[in-house]
DNA sequence: ACCTGAACACCGTTCAAGT
DNA sequence: ACCTGAACACCGTTCAAGT
């Protein structure tokens, strides 16, 4: 039977969260979907757009309501959001950031902190430099966190993971520093 | 000829930088030393351990002296040292921010940054999420930088990279929070 | 100590051809 | 529109054997 552009989507997503980014193949994604490779190809033109058509996933599949009203709950609820989606999925972290980083897609989350940041009247200089560097944050401290447990559970490294920082505290140390910027002008 | 560990370790980083990590094929590193690929099991017992080895490399080759005196400026001579250290070698963000997440290596920057900030009385129990906060921003902005850069030499996508925000802006942006939490306490 | 040679079990992508 | 089958040019890793 035929299969839609959805179908392989889906069936990528599943594949990646069931076991991870390694396992998320050409070959692999066929056999699973009863089909050659070639196939594939002719739904999307490469892996790397795929890929794009995942982090997407990943990002939509995480989408909560909204209900903070100050713009420091707005950011904290848009990163919260981020972070929580990816960590949803085997390797989300990887695979957003490094869509994001490469402009293919995921750019949702930066589009949504400048929203909020320009509503708080932040200076517009100040916009892209303060939403970068929150999902920087975000995206560092989500891969590390989903990296670090991988490495435990594949026994590649004895790290102890009590000591992975507050997710919650050292973003508000970006707020801070933004709000302290406010405060200041 | 019979190489030495630290022979393959050089050519590994020389090959890196010169062709990106898709170049970085244990293959490719046997022909550019003469050598079977299977002989760079010798040296090295994983392509994973090589990384975290190219990782520690590309770090110590980026060294810089230290010359600040107060703590804000400390920790701006660590993160641009981390910072300049990764850019200066093809995919070296890439390359760092993964072994450092999976535990395998590449810890001195963050190891330095908890010193500085113990050095200047921070509470103990914000040490680690301060020092990892700014390495998550340092590993995101320049993780950022150099993929975005490569996807635009690529062709990959015609992103313009101008808007690409300030480091230093954002980096006070941690800065200054952290200090704001020093000065209520 | 350092390496060869061969094998195993894989990759992404292309392309003519089929229905 | 969606797929097959075969090919091309690759991967990391293991292991017995050589010097």
């Amino acid at each position: 039977m035929a299969h839609h552009r959805s179908d392989v989507l889906a069936h990528a997503v599943a594949l990646l969260d069931a076991h991870g980014l390694a396992a998320l193949t050409m070959r692999r994604l066929g056999a699973e979907l009863g089909v050659q490779p070639s196939a594939i190809y002719h739904h999307f033109p490469s892996k790397q757009a795929l890929l794009a058509a995942v982090a997407d996933e990943i990002l939509a599949r995480g989408a909560r309501p909204r209900t903070a009203a100050a713009w420091p709950d707005r950011l904290r609820e848009v990163c919260s959001e981020l972070r929580h989606a990816m960590l949803g999925c085997t390797d989300g972290a990887d695979v957003v950031a490094t869509v994001w980083a490469f402009g293919l897609g995921a750019a949702a989350p930066v589009v949504e902190l400048e929203k909020v940041l320009t509503d708080a009247d932040v200076p517009a200089e100040l916009v892209p430099v303060a939403s970068r560097a929150l999902v920087h944050y975000v995206f560092g401290h989500a891969f590390e966190e989903q990296t670090a447990r991988q490495a435990v559970s594949l026994g590649a490294v004895d790290r102890s993971l009590e000591s992975l920082p507050d997710f919650d505290l050292g973003l508000d140390l970006v707020v801070d520093g933004l709000r302290a910027r406010l405060a200041g002008s």
